[in-house]
Parts: C-alpha cells; sequence; structure tokens
RNA sequence: GGGCAGUUACCCAAGUGGCCAAAGGGGACUGACUGUAAAUCAGUUGGCAGAAGCCUUCGGAGGUUCGAAUCCUUCACUGCCCA
C-alpha cells in the first residue's frame, strides 16, 4: 500500500482489510483480481504523475493479476469537470484511436503490453437507455455531488458554472466497473468520489460486488506544490528528453523528494526508509539523493545509458557551466544580424523579445555576452540563450 | 419569463471619458547568488523601430465624442434574486 492516501485510517485499514479478503477469495476459486483503470484519450502527451497509478497497476500485474485499460472514449464527451471554460470539441474516432494508441505506447513504458487489455468505455455506455441512466441516476443525491466532491464544492462557491452532465461523469466511470465486474480501481485522490462513491454505489446497487479503492498521493509538479499537469506548466513529460527529463526533476524542491521517490521510482519502501534517514543524519547530501532520484526516474522511461549520459550532460552543464554535447543546429544564412538568428533559430518569439534578452545580457555566442542586436552574426559557434537553451550555429 | 451584477493581457484582479500598453498578485523569462533549473534578491514581461515615436489590444458588432477599457444600443456567455 506505499504511496497510497486516504484522508482517513479508517477507510484505508477497511481498504486494506477488503483488499486481503478478495484475495484469499480469488485465490480459492483460482482467479486473477480483476483490476481498472480508464483513461481519458483527449491527451496523448502523459506526464510523470499519470504514471502513478500505472506503477501500482503494474505491480498488480507483476503479481498475476488481470489489468484492463479502459479508453474513455464515450465519457470524454464529457472532459473533465474540474477544467471549466474550456470549450471541449467532440473528438472524432479517429482523433479517439489514435490518441488511444499513443497513450498506450507511452503506458507501456510502465504497463506490460503482453498482459494489458484495452477496452473502449462507448461499447457499453452507448447502449444505454435513458431509462437506465435514470436508474443509475437515482442511486445519488445533488448533495452528494455538490457537497462531497471538492471540485465541485469549489465550483459552487466561486460562483461557477457547473453542468448537469458533468455530473454523468462519475455514474459512467461508476458503470464502466461494473461491467468490467471490477475487483480493484486504482486512482488517485482527486478519484476518490468516482472510486468510493460513485462506482461502490452503482455496482452494488446492480447487484455487483463493489470495487476496492486504492487510492494513491498526487504527485506534485516541479514546483513541489501542486498537482503536477501540464495546463499549470509543471509537468515532466514522458516524450521528454533524457537531458530534460533529468534536469527537470533536478528542479524539483528538495521537499518533495519523498514523494517522488514513493510515486515515481521503483525502490522499495526499505530502500527509501534508508535514503530518507541517511538525508536526516547528514550522510546523504540532498543534490546526491536528488541526482539518484533523478537518474531513476530517467532510467524507468528511457534506459540506464541515457539515464547515465544525461547525469554527465547535467553535471557539465550546470556544475561546470560549460555546453552540453548535442543541441540543435541552424545554418547561418548569408546576411544576417544577431536579432534575426535568434528569431530564426527559434530562441526568441519576437524581436522585441530578442532585444530585451540582448539587454538583459542574456545571450553569448561561445561564452561572451553579444550586445549590439543589429550587428551581423560574428562567427559560427554556440549561441546560448538563459542557462539553458544552445544552439550550434554553423 | 422578470430584475440585478459581471465578461480586462498566460491566469487572478484594479481601472468607470484624456495622465492607460492599462495598478497589484501569480506565472514565465533574464541576471546575481547557489549543490540545483530550488530558495532569496534585482530586472523584464503586446508588436514594430537604434532612440524620441508609431501601431494593435480591455467578450462580439455598431454608435456618441476632438478623444472610450471607461458613455449609449444590441448580441453572446456567466452568476445572483424573483417566477
Amino acid at each position: 500500500m506505499q504511496g497510497t492516501e486516504y484522508g482517513d485510517e479508517e477507510l484505508k485499514q477497511n481498504m486494506a482489510r477488503e483488499l486481503k479478503e478478495r484475495l484469499l477469495e480469488a485465490q480459492k476459486e483460482g482467479r486473477p483480481l480483476r483490476v481498472y483503470c480508464g483513461f481519458d484519450p483527449r491527451t496523448s502527451d502523459l506526464h510523470l504523475g499519470h504514471t502513478v497509478p500505472m506503477r501500482k497497476q503494474r505491480q498488480f500485474q507483476e503479481l498475476g493479476h488481470e489489468v484492463t485499460f479502459v479508453v474513455g472514449d464515450y465519457t470524454s464527451l464529457i472532459g473533465d469537470p474540474s477544467d471549466k471554460d474550456k470549450l471541449r470539441p467532440r473528438l472524432t474516432p479517429e482523433e479517439v484511436r489514435h490518441n488511444a494508441a499513443t497513450y498506450a505506447e507511452q503506458a507501456y513504458k510502465i504497463l506490460d503490453r503482453h498482459k494489458t487489455k484495452i477496452r473502449f468505455n462507448s461499447e457499453w455506455l452507448s447502449e444505454l437507455t435513458f431509462a437506465e441512466l435514470i436508474e443509475l441516476a437515482s442511486n445519488f443525491t445533488v448533495q452528494q455531488f455538490v457537497r462531497e466532491r471538492e471540485n465541485f464544492r469549489l465550483r459552487w462557491e466561486n460562483n461557477d458554472p457547473i453542468y448537469l452532465h458533468e455530473t454523468f461523469y462519475a455514474l459512467m466511470q461508476g458503470y464502466d466497473a461494473y461491467m468490467l465486474r471490477a475487483d480493484v480501481q486504482i486512482g488517485g485522490t482527486d478519484q476518490m468520489f468516482n472510486i468510493m462513491t460513485a462506482a461502490r454505489k452503482i455496482m452494488t446497487a446492480l447487484g455487483a460486488r463493489p470495487n476496492i479503492a486504492i487510492i494513491l498521493g498526487i504527485l506534485p509538479g516541479t514546483d513541489g506544490e501542486v498537482k503536477m499537469s501540464k495546463s499549470l506548466g509543471n509537468h515532466i513529460p514522458l516524450l521528454a528528453t533524457p537531458e530534460d527529463m533529468y534536469g527537470k526533476v533536478m528542479s524539483v524542491p528538495d521537499k518533495a523528494m519523498g514523494q517522488y521517490m514513493r510515486l515515481v521510482t521503483r525502490w522499495t519502501p526499505d530502500r527509501i526508509a534508508e535514503m530518507e534517514a541517511a538525508l536526516r543524519s547528514g550522510a546523504l547530501h540532498p543534490r546526491d539523493a536528488k541526482m539518484a532520484i533523478a537518474r531513476e526516474i530517467v532510467s524507468i522511461f528511457h534506459d540506464e545509458e541515457s539515464a547515465a549520459r544525461a547525469e554527465e550532460t547535467f553535471k557539465r552543464v550546470f556544475q561546470q557551466k560549460d555546453v552540453p554535447d548535442e543541441m540543435p543546429e541552424y545554418t547561418l544564412q548569408p546576411g544576417q544580424t544577431v536579432l534575426d538568428v535568434l528569431l530564426a533559430a527559434g530562441l526568441a518569439t519576437s524581436k522585441s523579445e530578442g532585444r530585451r534578452l540582448m539587454d538583459q545580457k542574456g545571450v553569448r555566442l561561445d561564452g561572451e555576452v553579444l550586445e549590439k542586436f543589429d550587428a551581423p552574426f560574428p562567427h559560427p559557434g554556440v549561441l546560448q540563450v538563459g542557462k539553458r537553451r544552445f544552439v550550434r550555429v554553423k
């Protein structure tokens, strides 16, 4: 149960007990547990935060259980209720399929490709009749949605709109769990309502055994404070290069190291406890601890070798202030000024921005600060903007 | 259906006829410092021009005015109250 967070010790005990019972029962029946996880095909750009529940699923796979990956193609008609003001155009079936494929491809960095079943929830949700929907809805009160769900409550208090159809999201997720006869459903604390209240209630009402909830802590973003999310700009994409991923992990504040160790790395609870003890006693420097975490994380999503290279680059660029081995290249065109090159190489989005960067002494060529933006570009070399953007100008 | 309030730059939010490219905060970016891309401090943060300057922006459209984010009309969206 490493990394779980129910916010209530009693609930945690209950879930742990139920899980134990269900395991024994399944063993007696000679069947694996059915573990359910859903995903929203609206995004196909996964980040470390998405991998937290996947890691838990992987553990189930390794123990021989059955993991079903549900593509929420039907639920995506609604979208995540926490995003309010973006109009979410309905995706075409092709887009859903494409996103599902790229999403799954990234997910297989963690899950076992051969042991993962994929289902689309339109399969059963599109068959629901209006009468059946009413039946499902009759299990809930408006108060449950508005008072118990934190994101709705906040929106209610802030006078933000809450559309009726958004409340269906939980019903649909619960119905998914019912259709799959899931034994276990895994999600972050933001899924507490959908898993605990909605799914368990619907399953019970329809005569199935309620699934057991495994609620995991939420991984904070690179700011160390709030949930990792692309829209907040504090995310670490799975598709980041090894160097970028390593550096982004290094930029996470020290205080979030524990959460990263517990929620992202493959380390055992013992190893983590050991490291934390060493940190407390001063035997382990926080920088070295974080470097180990960064290296481990890059190893998971790339491989050991790339991780070692990323570490080298990091040491060179940030600890020795040297330039990295590899960087994008740009071929100089005749007659270009410094400003032209900045713009053409994508280091500035407008001439004004380029001038500002130069005014701030943020532009260097082979280590020399460039100040005259309208001067012809001096000579080929390594053009650097700020601390970490490099282009080799040829 | 009726009444009232609101819609400002990436986000939150001030501004209620000229001094507004638009306060403040967050974020982002740059610099200094640092074990770090953290923390802290300083600066920058619409576009174009070397600068004075010019151009585009305050939900959409139209209007009043020498001049509008600010006033009027209308449309769209949101909230609150009443039915």
